[in-house]
DNA sequence: CCAGACGTTGTT
DNA sequence: GTCTGG
DNA sequence: CCAGACGTTGTT
DNA sequence: GTCTGG
């Protein structure tokens, strides 16, 4: 399934790396649009539904506004969608609706009819997290788009090894749990660490500035995007007019199918994965010049819905890595949420374990409102 | 006709 | 067990 | 998705 | 707003 992401880059970034080639065969980067009620994108390396996110959309959605500046526009929008007719506060939902089941999509009326007005849009994330269930433990791993495609594409083995596909880092080895998902349960234990830490303002994170003077029209030119790829996940958006006229709320849900062999071991559900890419700068050549899947998905006046929803299927594009449990925590938005977990160094101290044995014992009182005493520090 | 739902996940 | 908040 | 709450009164 | 169940 697709529950929680990381999407890191500032909004300049992320319409950079959203670069494609235009009508007219030039290369172009949307548009970026704050969200109507001024709700901000904040990027982070652990975000949560309910959270703004940057989404791909056509700027046919804003016609005579911002179809004149470029043909696509990335907006923030709440995640989970918020249907048309919901009635109340669209911060609560009674049903969930951050993912939207590809199998049902053109039947069920929460989806069909946002899909049916061509409200189809790609989700930009850095990647996304999934846990790996196993007997008492849950196993956090973060997935992501290749920086070369080309290792990934699932070579025609007559073998089926589902993880054979799954190990695109030469340095670094399998890890114990990826080797024999069935009958090696996991063997790193861990210890329900109960952190009540927060590492606070995600807005301090626009760090990741890019070097670039030039300040392009979003029509002329373009240049590379050098950083890593953003993941591109098929969504459908809606949008919903609060009832005291208010501006209108922007939200979607990330569609959803079976999970390719290269993560049916994680997980049985998977994000729809856009899997063509613009950078084609790769020693062995180019292979896909052009991003004609997101093009079909976002161009809703070109592509009629029953064409586009046939190209919604799992991908075996992408790749993946064990990341700590500290990213379990929403709160944590450490950068360590998406680092490379190796389970062999378990660091923690002796002291540790007695201070959280101590804190177990000497609390369960009533109302416990007290916000100190919890500043503890991880690690 | 009106009333009420409108969704996904995982687990058993 | 189930809902809310992040 | 996971973590954490899940409640009320009256008094300061 | 639109579909399903009664």
């Amino acid at each position: 399934m697709c529950g929680r992401t990381a999407c890191t880059l500032a909004p300049d970034d992320v319409v950079r790396a959203c670069r494609f080639q235009n009508r007219q065969g030039r290369s172009q980067r949307p548009v970026w649009k704050d969200a109507p009620g001024g709700q901000q994108y904040y990027p982070s390396h652990n975000i949560a539904p309910a959270s703004h996110t940057p989404v791909l959309l056509s700027s046919k959605h804003y016609p005579g506004e911002l179809d004149s500046i470029s043909e696509r526009v990335v907006q923030p929008m709440k995640w989970g969608l918020v249907p048309i007719w919901h009635k109340g506060d669209p911060y609560k939902l009674e049903y969930e609706t951050n993912n939207c089941r590809a199998e049902g999509m053109l039947t069920k009326r929460t989806y069909k009819v946002p899909l049916e007005k061509g409200q189809r849009c790609v989700v930009l994330a850095d990647g996304f997290f999934e846990w790996k269930r196993t007997k008492d433990a849950k196993q956090p791993y973060f997935i992501y788009f290749p920086h070369n495609p080309d290792d990934v594409k699932p070579q025609v083995k007559t073998e089926v090894d589902p993880q054979s596909h799954t190990e695109q880092k030469p340095e670094r080895k399998p890890d114990p749990s990826e080797a024999k998902p069935e009958l090696k349960p996991d063997p790193s234990e861990f210890k329900p660490e109960l952190k009540t830490e927060i590492k606070p303002d995600p807005r301090d994170m626009d760090k990741m500035a890019v070097g670039q003077k030039i300040s392009e029209e979003q029509t002329g030119e373009d240049e590379e995007w050098h950083g890593k790829p953003l993941l591109k996940m098929a969504g459908v958006f809606e949008v919903w007019h609060p009832p005291d006229g208010g501006p209108p709320l922007y939200s979607y849900s990330v569609i959803t199918v079976d999970a390719s062999p290269a993560m049916s071991w994680i997980h049985h559900r998977m994000p729809v994965s856009m899997t063509s890419c613009m950078e084609n700068k790769h020693p062995k050549g180019p292979f896909l010049t052009t991003d004609e899947e997101v093009r079909d998905w976002l161009e809703f006046s070109e592509v009629p819905l029953s064409k586009a929803a046939k190209s919604i299927r799992p991908t075996e594009t992408i790749q993946m890595h064990m990341v700590s449990s500290i990213v379990n925590n929403s709160r944590n938005k450490s950068p360590e949420c998406v680092e490379p977990y190796n389970p062999k160094e378990v660091k923690k101290s002796a002291s540790s374990n007695l201070m959280m044995s101590w804190l177990s014992k000497g609390k369960k009182s009533t109302s416990d409102d007290s916000p100190d005493a919890k500043k503890k520090k991880l690690n």
